[in-house]
RNA sequence: GCCCUGGUGGUGAAAUCGGUAGACACGCAGGACUUAAAAUCCUGUAGCCGUUGAGGCUGUGCGGGUUCAAGUCCCGCCCGGGGUACCA
């Protein structure tokens, strides 16, 4: 019988299904083992082949636990809500509902057939109305609460309201926004109006104006991914910064406990630190400058107080609101031509060209605390305005971007801390004695960082501050395609809705194009956004982010309609086990989700704090992508071999247009009705496309599916290829190249069951030792592999093992049987089909995973004792293949070295034949 | 720019704790089987020199360093990838 692939993938996908084989049992009374896959967003380029990496590596981890004995929960779903949905919908006027929907649709498709064990009756998707009631749900209650810095928790907003009408705000130790103290009659004598406004200050969900990248042009906002050069990326219209009203939540109030948690936390230390790193803890001091000729001074957060001394200019960031009040009337031109040039940039393209220094002089000057000289004060991009106070005292002696700034504009550079050439470049290191400083002379850095503060505090001139990177999270987004706010606004104060009325659902509208206004397609429903009694309804809807936030707690319940997860699943499951996704992830998501847990916590609706204990972080599979050069303000194209001669904007082409790096014009110009009238340059009669790998995303339209593959090999071949390509958490080009070696591999091992002419070949006689000794070796070495995650070389070790039986002729019942126990969380369905041909009943998920017997493993190599100097002893391991006569040679020559270290015993000994490789004192 | 990460044969890679670099697989070359092809099996395959049962030298992005021993640790570079707060 020959090996039929698509049969038998059919055949158990099926059974699978209908018998519900992996469906998660609450009552099982086994350990609970929860493995989760970070869900895709459904785009409309189907699942690729990067996506299944990860899915199948946690699949067949999840195949082994069950093999191990636990209750797996091991669900997927949909994050459903996102920007191509919306473009889709303003680009063909369907709902993106419907986008949303067939994408879906593909991808569970895709995803069954690739085989993977989900509980399927567990799916979540984040546009659901019944999902996103509790999104909803879990906003109102980060509306509804504040932070204790006290308790050092988030607590009920009523407990602050207490305080207030008993003592007013001034001993409330709280994260909140900057605002007036007030006493407890001043806050009985408030409106109703003011008091709400009071509370947004406390809010961990709360109102303030934020900048927003706005393009007249489109009439919409666009995320910074949508703007390039200072112009949108679609169309080339000039963007400028316009501050909106906008939500956000108050992450920043989490800021120690999210970094403090990361130590609980089994993850790969590089993810770790760069959260740290995002979160961005730095310890130093907030100071005043007085400003000549003005009454307020300006404030400024320092890493270095200590280098105070040799603070030699200021810089503030272009939007500081004081820049306008100190700026000289005959600086004004050339400041506000600056701050007209910074808005146009983003913050990354800002903090990119820090080696093209620029900056404009105020004409203002601050005057030095302690020295009392004017130091002048500039503007500059590389200061920016949502860090810290948005302005700098600049010691360029002893930072770099200060020393840049310095040197290009001839400002003074002042030593203070000795141990660097400063005529060369800044000393930066946090070391050294201080020079030039007054009553910190002689002092070593930590000692005067210290003093400093210290005499800051008791002139009055500032405090100590701890200072985090990580700003409050904005919540809003001027688009529909997203979660309504479960928010109404009366006289402009905003109330939540009752939770009854919950969800309030998303509906739907005549038009998804931008309102030309920067607000929502929803702003323009009157009937909706507008209600009777006069209140107006929030038109924003909420982030990609915020269904993603809690996800992984609903899998556990996905069918409540009391709570997002009842108690006695959430305390059964408590958190995840093992949480498998891309790295791209490391800060944005998976801090908003740890962010949300901890609140949840605090708030008691979750009783553990820890969202993932395990994560690992998969590379990606990546994709090679085709490049167009649009000559800048033209519509006209310019082959690759020819682009150095011009101006050229890069812009991705869908990769199915190109073959063999050459455009298809045609296709290209109906691709996108700004491209129908589009000229060509051409090289050789033909547009030669530029090709770029990086990460696979319909953004780069260099989607590859894996349909094909598996029609053509299986979606055992597809899986074991896929695991066999390299390290899980490695990054690399897709490439089908070696696929053949798995279709191999499985062609063999199931030859070992049948034979083209004698039929069945499996015999119950009993193995030799030979034999024996190949499964166990295999055993012990894929149980330590798929233990440290390392699946790659489980598949390495099956062929290797395969390999050996089939050139024994092993066709041994009980060895099989074990072989196929540890093949089938890679190929699940070519083991249950031989399972099954074995005579089995229950599916070989059910069937407990082989031990290996160390008694069939000690002879591959055998100890040798050695004496030294008559006394000591060591165990030498050789070998087996070994002469006597070259052992011989081994261990007099190991004697010389022993005596030559001084008679100690080694600890450990390799040799081979010919020389000592190994040895361990 | 900043943070994280990777760089090993023609290719994907292995080397798990500092100890024989290149397992396993693809590809390629030669051979067996076959009228032929496919499939399958066998042999070879880092480079250079040598040999034809002879071994030696070099070699893990580049330049240094530590060590009896470095792909692995340290310092300085170069190049690719991810993130950089409205892609998800």
């Amino acid at each position: 019988m020959e090996y039929q692939f698509r049969d038998i993938d059919r055949k158990w996908q099926q059974y699978w299904d209908t018998h519900e084989t992996y469906k998660t049992d609450e009552s099982s009374g086994k350990p609970p083992y929860y493995i989760l896959d970070m869900f895709p967003y459904p785009s409309g380029a189907g699942l690729h082949v990067g996506h299944p990496l990860g899915y199948i590596a946690s699949d067949v981890f999840a195949r082994y636990k069950r093999h191990k004995g636990f209750e797996v929960l091991h669900p997927m779903g949909y994050d459903a809500f996102g920007l191509p949905a919306e473009q889709y919908a303003i680009d063909t006027g369907n709902h993106p509902a419907k986008f949303t929907d067939e994408s879906i649709i593909r991808y569970r498709n895709q995803l069954k057939m690739i085989g993977l064990s989900y509980d399927w009756s567990r799916e979540v998707k984040t546009s659901d109305p019944e999902y996103y009631k509790w999104t909803q749900w879990i906003f109102i209650q980060l509306f509804h609460s504040w932070y204790n810095k006290e308790s050092d928790k988030a607590e009920a907003i009523e407990t602050l309201i207490g305080q207030f009408e008993a003592s007013g705000s001034r001993h409330i130790h709280a994260h909140a926004s900057p605002h007036p103290e007030f006493t407890a009659s001043e806050w009985a004598a408030m409106s109703e109006e003011a008091q709400q406004e009071m509370l947004l200050h406390y809010r961990l969900a709360y109102i303030a104006d934020s900048e927003v990248n706005w393009c007249e042009a489109l009439g919409t906002v666009l995320s910074n991914d949508e703007v390039k050069d200072g112009v949108s990326e679609r169309g080339g219209y000039p963007v400028i910064k316009r501050k909106m009203q906008q939500w956000f939540l108050r992450i920043t109030a989490y800021a120690e406990r999210l970094i403090n948690d990361l130590a609980e936390k089994d993850w790969p230390e590089n993810t770790a630190e760069m959260q740290r790193n995002w979160i961005g803890k730095s310890v130093g001091a907030e100071l005043n400058f007085a400003i000549q000729g003005f009454a307020e001074p300006l404030a400024v957060f320092t890493t270095r107080p200590d280098t105070i001394f040799g603070a030699s200019f200021m810089v503030l960031a272009p939007e500081h609101p004081m820049v306008e009040m100190i700026t000289t009337a005959d600086q004004a031109s050339a400041i506000k031509e600056y701050q007209e040039q910074a808005a146009r940039k983003s913050d990354r393209e800002r903090m990119a060209e820090t080696k093209k220094v620029s900056g404009a002089f105020t004409g203002a000057y601050a005057i030095h605390p302690f020295t009392k000289t004017p130091i002048p004060i500039w503007i500059a991009d590389y200061v920016l305005a949502d860090y810290g106070k948005g302005a700098i005292m600049a010691v360029p002696a002893h930072d770099s971007r200060d020393y840049a700034f310095a040197k290009h504009f001839n400002l003074p550079v002042i030593e203070v801390v000795a141990g660097g050439d400063i005529s060369e470049a800044s000393y930066d290191a946090k070391a050294g004695r201080l020079i030039n400083s007054g009553f910190l002379d002689g002092l070593e850095v930590k000692e005067a960082i210290k003093r400093a503060i210290a005499e800051i505090e008791s002139q009055g001139l500032g405090f100590g501050k701890i200072n985090y990177r990580l700003r409050d999270a904005n919540f809003s987004r001027q688009r529909y395609w997203g979660e309504p706010f479960p928010i109404v606004y009366k006289n402009n104060i905003p109330y939540t809705v009752p939770e009854d009325q919950l969800p309030v659902v998303l509906p739907d509208v005549q038009s998804y194009k931008p309102t030309g206004s920067g607000e929502s397609p929803l702003a323009a429903l009157t009937d909706w956004a507008n209600l009777p009694d006069g209140s107006r309804r929030e038109t924003n809807t909420m982030p990609g982010w915020a269904g993603s936030s809690w996800y992984f707690l609903r899998y556990m319940d996905p069918q409540n309609q009391e709570a997002p997860v009842s108690k006695e699943r959430e305390q059964y499951w408590k958190s995840v086990d093992f949480y498998l996704g891309g790295s791209e992830h490391a800060t944005g998501h998976l801090l908003y989700a740890r962010f949300w847990q901890r609140f949840l916590y605090d708030r008691g609706v979750v009783s553990t704090p820890i969202a993932f204990k395990k994560l690992f972080n998969q590379g990606m599979i990546l994709g090679r992508s085709s490049i167009v050069y649009r000559i800048k303000d033209t519509n006209t194209f310019v082959s690759s071999g020819l682009k150095s001669d011009y101006e050229v904007t890069e812009i991705h082409v869908d990769v199915n247009m190109v073959e063999n790096d050459v455009l298809d014009l045609e296709r290209f110009k109906r691709w996108r009705e700004e491209y129908a009238s589009a000229e060509f340059i051409l090289e050789g009669g033909q547009y030669i496309c530029g090709a770029l790998v990086e990460k696979m995303s319909k953004r780069w339209y260099n989607v590859v599916t894996p349909d094909d593959v598996i029609a053509r090999y299986g979606c055992d071949a597809f899986r074991m290829y896929e695991m066999f390509l390299g390290p899980i958490e490695q990054s690399k080009p897709w490439s089908t190249e070696g696929i053949e070696g798995v279709g191999r591999f499985l062609r063999k091992f199931w030859n070992l069951f049948h034979d083209h002419k004698t039929g069945w070949k499996v015999r119950n006689e009993a193995a030799t030792p030979e034999e024996l000794k190949i499964l166990h070796r295999t055993i012990k070495k894929l149980n330590e592999d798929i233990e440290r995650f390392s699946i790659n070389t489980c598949v390495s070790s099956l062929m290797i093992c395969v390999n050996e039986l089939s050139a024994l002729n092993c066709s041994k019942q009980d060895i099989l049987k074990q072989l196929l126990v540890l093949i089938s969380p890679l190929a699940p369905h070519i083991a249950e089909e031989l399972w099954q041909q074995m005579g089995h009943e229950e599916s070989i998920a059910r069937e407990a995973y082989p031990q290996a017997n160390e008694a069939y493993l000690v002879e591959s190599s055998f100890s040798y004792p050695v004496s030294i100097n008559g006394k000591h002893r060591a165990n030498i391991v050789l070998p087996l293949d070994m002469s006597s006569a070259e052992i011989q040679e081994q261990v007099l020559a190991l004697e010389e070295v022993i005596k030559w270290t001084g008679g100690a015993t080694p600890k450990k000994v390799i040799i081979v034949p010919g020389k000592i490789v190994n040895l361990v004192i």
